[in-house]
RNA sequence: GGGCCUGUAGCUCAGUUGGUUAGAGCGUACGACUGAUAAUCGUAAGGUCGGUGGUUCGACUCCACUCAGGCCCA
């Protein structure tokens, strides 16, 4: 007879092999069908609100790893905190505005760019931003992603445009706006501000000269250099920007000294008096050390303009070429800027905006600064301070239109003041106020908020929120307010931001602006607002305004890189309108490297797009992989690891499969009260109690690595290696409804419940299949958590199987032994004498009875009281190994000493004999 | 060059206030099973805890320096 027949072997078409990069596309458009997301906000109705406010990815190139990294991480947190019963909204957002948007569209016309008028181009900019926007929704939507796709917030919508207007100008009005000056990338040819992207360094060829910058005698006090006249000896290679200069600048920590040559006396680093000995005729010998405090109480003087030269100290200063003194021009150079701004320096910059001096130089108004150089240096030899020159070839910045050297520039730019009615010192407050994952990003941060200079609002391009500043055409004094920012916002509102470039100035000022000069006529300025201001008032067009939403939010979930980036350019506007940070909490993650550890460039070639994944491994995997790294630091990524992630999910899945299999016949009627159940089941239920408790406060502190950890193991040890191994035997064998099978099964069904709503989170395709295979027709991301029967915390249970588990340890060690004799092959051949050292558990196993048998996955177990000889002694137990005398019963493949106690089942266990009779009863 | 961060078996991670032979899963090797089968089970081999020097009776754990890597600045 065949008993292949009788028993009930697992039934599902659950398939083995996932098959992710087809079947998740079928899901999609199944949760398309379904309406999701609508779905599950609807399911949390009057739910309390979870915010994560989404920082907007920028409008252009496909997504890359970053992207998923970020997008599946906040994924995992909002259909976490739905599962936890509240209502999360998830309103993905989009960066719209920008200048690498606007290089490449401009880059695409070509020269037809320039004779363009800037609203065309405009719109040539928003038609691309919107492309990619579609492209990079449909890639979120594609890792799985839930998300108010239909309502997504970009910055170049209307409302949103006309509500960063508004957040300008109440920041003007409560005085945080100003104007003033700063040096940018200029092109004196082109007549144009650069921007960094657009700035390319070419060999470039300069006069490096040494200039001495006179000291005023009365100011130093240096023995042995008396009545002799000291000079301070600068370097440079832009002799045009001396005119400008406003400082001289010693670095804080070098050693300096005054050198002789001739009746003068030169300072200049030590550490360069050689290299300049090598030019000047000067005596190493005689030199006199000078003292910080000394050098601080110098007096010095411009070489060839009547005002003082500001001593400084700075760290930039280096002792690579030059004299270890440097001359600083506020208006023609980012470090001078900073160093000017820090110690009081006005910003003087007398170049205008073809690059000739103005009538503040009136020697060489009108003069090109690069034509300029050789008539300073005539100047310089004139006043005699000139020391020595020579040509260097350096590296310097070109226009990458016309390929012409650049200049640095201070114009005029508006800024924010960080300084403002104590604004730093608020968010100081607000950055403690912020609890930061992990947590060193609060010092990182505090250290930016601290030394941060005022923020430069303004930009010189065409692809951005126009700042609705005015000139007066009579003084070219500048005009703007509350009012006409205002005034355009609701222009903009009304006939699109756009307005700016085609209305005529009549329509954009507001009627009855006279200037202070008494002028009415205008002219329209055209600067844009720095794209970190769009999506800095993020918080305010989206939390105060999108359905389901509140301001602050919850969290802030992005790449530390915004630490200075978006954290930043979120939190000063809050501080200054309503006093406090947009967010509770600020989570960032690391970026992702290579296999190596090297971070991924198109120049390394390894860059691994995000489809090429999803492609050969699916969404599931990626996102498991997500899961499995501890994202707080960088992360790695390549195919090998793809794959060994892969290996992982088959465990997990192989285990649902199990599950769904041998409930095939059982529905939640058929449970048994927990008190029946037995024991080893009552085990799985502790530990499954244990995992669900661990893993949900691990998705709570954000610790995804330790959620994939967990469940995995669970997975790998507890239920495949153990139990699933020892209810084998139960669930196929036994009678299909015979109550221990049904206890079996009762523990079954609910740790499939239990974990498929556990993983959810993470493998959120996955779960959904199993869930629908589980006979449920609503989607597992609706679901709350299991609250699972607090009867399941079992810690009695739990410390004996733990004891257990340690002596089937040794079982399985002694078992190895034989098998490699070849005396046995599966355990079930084997009897064993046990001894087990500790009385209390010898006792214990003693009387489970036959309990031991099927725990220990043999034929026969005999406990001894005492050690006896052909023992081997074991971590916690000694054992002694024999093949079994028995034979293999045919039908549950158990050894039995017993076989054929029934003539018409001669080789069946007495156990199976009294199934099939049943059976052939019952049918 | 500056600020912040990271570095434990091939891979991903645990290692509580410094204290016995540094753990897990995956992968690998070998074996078992053939009723989870392109599955499942078992055993085993893998680490000078990036390096050097210190503090200590004792350091993966504390300190200094250093190497490699990352982010942000310059």
């Amino acid at each position: 007879m065949d008993y292949s027949k009788t028993v009930n072997l697992p039934t599902t078409d659950f398939p083995m092999r996932a098959n992710l990069p087809k079947r998740e596309p079928e899901m999609l458009a199944q949760w398309s069908k379904e309406n999701i997301y609508p779905t599950l906000l609807a399911a949390r109705e009057g739910k309390p609100l979870y915010i994560l406010h989404d920082g907007p990815p920028y409008a252009n190139g496909n997504i890359h790893l970053g992207h998923a990294l970020n997008k599946i991480l906040k994924d995992i947190i909002v259909k976490h905190k739905t599962m936890m019963g509240f209502k999360a909204p998830y309103v993905p957002g989009w960066d719209c505005h920008g200048l690498p948007i606007e290089l490449q569209v401009t880059r695409e016309l070509g020269d037809r760019a320039a004779s363009m008028p800037k609203h065309e181009i405009r719109k040539l900019c928003r038609e691309y931003a919107a492309k990619y926007i579609s492209i990079q929704m449909e890639e979120f939507k594609r890792l799985g992603v839930f998300g108010d796709y239909e309502n997504p917030y970009l910055t170049m919508s209307a409302e949103y445009e006309a509500r960063i207007l508004d957040v300008f100008g109440e920041l003007y009005r409560e005085g945080f706006i100003t104007r003033g000056k700063k040096p940018i990338y200029w092109c004196p040819t082109c007549v144009t501000a650069l921007a960094e992207a657009e700035v390319e360094y070419h060999d470039h060829s300069s006069p490096s000269i040494f200039v001495k910058f006179p000291v005023d005698p009365a100011s130093v006090d240096i023995p042995g250099v008396g009545p002799k006249r000291l000079f301070v000896l600068i370097w440079t290679t832009t002799p045009w920007t001396l005119p400008a200069n406003l400082g001289v600048c010693f670095h804080p920590g070098f050693p300096y000294s005054a050198y002789r040559s001739g009746d003068e006396y030169y300072i200049m680093a030590d550490g360069l008096a050689e290299s300049v000995a090598g030019i000047i005729d000067m005596d190493r010998d005689t030199a006199v050390p000078i003292s910080r405090e000394q050098i601080e109480k110098l007096s010095v003087r411009h070489p060839f303009i009547d005002r003082k030269s500001k001593v400084l100290f700075a760290d930039f200063v280096t002792l690579d070429q030059g004299s270890g003194i440097v001359h600083i021009a506020p208006g023609h150079g980012m470090e001078d800027y900073l160093l000017g701004i820090e110690n009081g320096l006005d910003v003087y910059c007398p170049v205008d905006d073809q690059g000739r001096f103005t009538d503040e130089f009136p020697e060489m108004k009108g003069v090109n600064v690069f034509d300029a150089n050789p008539m300073v240096i005539e100047l310089l030899k004139k006043k005699g301070v000139f020391v020595h020159t020579s040509e260097i070839e350096h590296s310097y910045p070109h226009c990458w239109r016309c390929k012409e050297p650049l200049i640095f520039r201070a114009t005029e730019q508006w800024f924010f003041m960080v300084d403002h009615r104590e604004l730093r010192k608020m968010a100081l407050k607000a950055t403690d106020d912020t609890t930061w994952i992990p947590s060193w990003g609060e010092s990182r941060f505090r250290g930016m908020i601290e030394s941060r200079p005022d923020w430069c609002l303004s930009r010189q391009r065409s692809w951005g929120v126009p700042i609705p500043s005015f000139r007066c055409a009579k003084c070219r004094t500048n005009l703007m307010n509350a009012e006409s920012i205002r005034h355009f916002a609701k222009l903009s509102l009304e006939k699109s931001i756009d307005a700016w470039y085609t209305l005529d100035i009549g329509e954009l000022v507001p009627p009855g602006t006279t200037c202070s000069c008494g002028g009415t006529e205008f002219e329209k300025e055209y600067d844009i607002l720095d794209v970190w201001f769009d999506s800095g008032v993020s918080h305010y067009a989206v939390l105060d305004s999108w359905k389901d939403h509140r301001w602050p939010s919850d969290l802030y979930l992005e790449g530390s890189d915004q630490h200075r980036g978006w954290f930043q350019s979120s939190l000063w506007p809050a501080i200054a309108l309503r006093g406090r940070a947009p967010y509770g909490t600020v989570l960032t993650h690391g970026f992702i490297l290579d296999e190596q550890g090297k971070a991924m460039s198109k120049s390394m070639g390894n860059v691994i797009p995000p489809a090429k994944l999803i492609e050969k491994f699916g969404a599931d995997i990626l996102r498991l992989w997500v899961s499995s790294e501890d994202y707080r630091n960088d992360v790695s990524i390549g195919y090998d690891m793809m794959n060994q992630i892969a290996d992982s999910y088959r465990k997990i899945r192989n285990s649902f499969k199990f599950m769904i299999g041998n409930l095939s016949d059982f529905d939640h009627s058929n449970s048994l009260p927990y008190a029946e159940l037995l024991d080893i089941d009552k085990w799985i239920l502790h530990e499954l109690y244990e995992l669900s408790r661990q893993v949900i406060e691990h998705y709570e502190k954000f610790e995804f690595h330790l959620v994939y950890r967990k469940i995995l193991n669970f997975c790998a040890v507890e239920l495949s290696s153990l139990y699933f191994d020892i209810s084998k035997d139960t669930l196929y064998t036994e009678a299909v409804d015979s109550p221990v099978r049904r206890s079996s099964q009762t523990a079954l069904y609910e740790i499939n419940q239990a974990l498929t709503l556990l993983a959810a989170p993470v493998l959120s395709f996955t779960a959904e299949e199993v869930w629908r295979f589980s006979g449920r027709t609503d989607s597992v991301h609706a679901q709350e958590y299991h609250r699972l029967d607090e009867a399941f915390h079992n810690p009695a249970i739990a410390e004996k199987m733990d004891s257990l588990i340690d002596i089937k340890k040794d079982v399985l060690k002694s078992l190895e032994t034989k098998r490699k004799e070849k005396t046995i092959g599966t355990s079930l051949e084997a009897d064993i004498e046990l001894y087990i050292a500790s009385e209390k558990t010898r006792r214990m196993v003693a009387e489970m009875g036959d309990g031991a048998r099927r725990f220990f996955q043999v034929a026969e177990v005999s406990i001894r009281d005492e050690k006896t000889g052909g023992m081997e002694d074991f971590d916690v137990s000694s054992i002694r190994v024999e093949k079994s005398a028995g034979s293999k019963c045919v039908r549950c493949w158990n050894y039995s000493l017993h076989l054929g106690t029934d003539v018409a089942h001669p080789e069946l266990c007495p156990r199976c004999t009294a199934i099939i009779k049943r059976l052939g009863n019952n049918g």
